[in-house]
DNA sequence: ATCTATTTGTACGTATGTATT
DNA sequence: AAATACATACGTACAAATAGA
């Protein structure tokens, strides 16, 4: 068990072999590893080598640590934030395009909607309408504009949430955080784009309803015709490249 | 800029800043980051906190470092694997299931190799030939099972190395990675399932063609056909859920 | 409210390992 | 083969946080 891989550091070997501690004993967020003293003893290792292995665990969102009596390590359910910072991370240097996520977002998100249709309940109703009274009016500045859209992808995140689907929910709202970090300016409000700020939030309206009376089918349609305007609205845009370093 | 966030220790406030200086250095992989000792100075902090800082950075995936003289940190590019692995963390509380997965699988492999049709030079056409070699006579065993399983979804993964659309191309090859961990045996070895294999295996072959030919309708329709193959093939197992922490 | 014990956090010095020149 | 420049690991000391007496 505690064989060391060549050419690995002790630390990361130390981390690897706790991370197996933890699923071999089924732990659950909320357990207790052992105390650093304790480590030290098991690994014979010095505290600087088992802290290094603990701020490993720690950047990957594995556990958590308090100091104090009754304090340590614990075990921590990752978030959703850290996963979707350390993803980005990956696709810093693969220059992703708008046309890429929009390929993706127009199989997913009408899926999506269907799977909800019928499923939502009034309060979840409610969000969602809440979220689309914050872009009513026809946005009138360039900073007005870049609300509006974040905004608008917040409905797409909101509707994300409520997917039983975890691992399409989780896809869904990555990608909306990556659009969302871009804060492009898509002069839509200049006068000429109002008529595609209407349609595009026509479509969400109708889409809340279709999703009330639980029409799969028209959720689907409303989802699909959304996302082809939406990637309209944004190739208009000169089609750059998208370079973020997520930070947490 | 150096300003220390509240309740956030200080290891990690150094590896956010560091982080920070990538980006605003526009640093490449393979460039340097200065060493130890001038870190040390910079951050006026003792080695071992430059040094746990580092760990964080080096879990991440961001940097590697090297020993030696000409030696130190270096900014590296995010490997697939590691930002697999630390993905697989999120889901591993999170209890996917096959079917999740396979609504995923149907939407994005068809949209893939779509995409794939006519554009494979003959040297790629190979490799996936090649690979399906691997199953070419019908399992026998669980052992020889389990291998065939794996090959076949080696195929996938190297479908989605060939696309254009990282992002896309991700995905895909997560989910392949996902389900060749659950190393299921599917007991396809019986003889009622031999229909099942040649019916898979006949898929992959038609759809080499289809990709060489360039038919676009007719890659997407056989990819569909053969996850929903694929997904009766599995389903056929009870439905457990997927746990399992990604080692690196 | 204060003190005390526990546990992590930070710092420093030193010795050793390792790859390049 | 030796010198060099760097990372790796250890041990100790003390600081900070927190829970409980």
């Amino acid at each position: 068990m505690s064989k060391l891989k060549q050419h690995q550091s002790v630390p990361i070997h130390v981390a690897e072999v706790i991370k197996g501690y933890v699923v071999d004993n089924c732990m659950n967020p909320g357990d207790r590893l052992p105390a650093e003293a304790e480590l030290m003893k098991q690994f014979n290792r010095s505290r600087g080598t088992i802290r290094e292995a603990m701020r490993i665990l720690e950047a990957q969102g594995l556990v958590k640590t308090r100091t104090g009596p009754g304090g340590g390590c614990f075990v921590h359910e990752v978030s959703e934030e850290r996963t979707s910072a350390l993803l980005s991370n990956y696709f810093y240097f693969r220059n992703l395009t708008i046309s890429d996520i929009y390929q993706l977002r127009k199989q997913l998100e009408p899926e999506l909607v269907a799977n909800l249709a019928g499923t939502l309940n009034q309060q979840q109703i409610q969000e969602l309408e809440e979220i689309t009274r914050e872009y009513e009016t026809p946005p009138k500045t360039a900073e007005e504009d870049r609300n509006h859209h974040r905004s608008s992808l917040k409905f797409h995140a909101q509707l994300a949430e409520y997917s039983s689907n975890k691992l399409l929910g989780f896809f869904v709202r990555f990608m909306a955080n990556l659009l969302a970090e871009l804060t492009i300016t898509r002069r839509l409000y200049e006068p000429s784009n109002f008529e595609l700020w209407r349609e595009g939030r026509e479509h969400q309206l109708n889409l809340i309803h279709a999703l009330k009376v639980g029409d799969r089918q028209q959720c689907r349609q409303i989802m699909l015709d959304h996302m082809i305007l939406a990637e309209k609205l944004m190739q208009s845009q000169e089609e750059q490249p998208i370079q973020k370093f997520s930070q947490f």
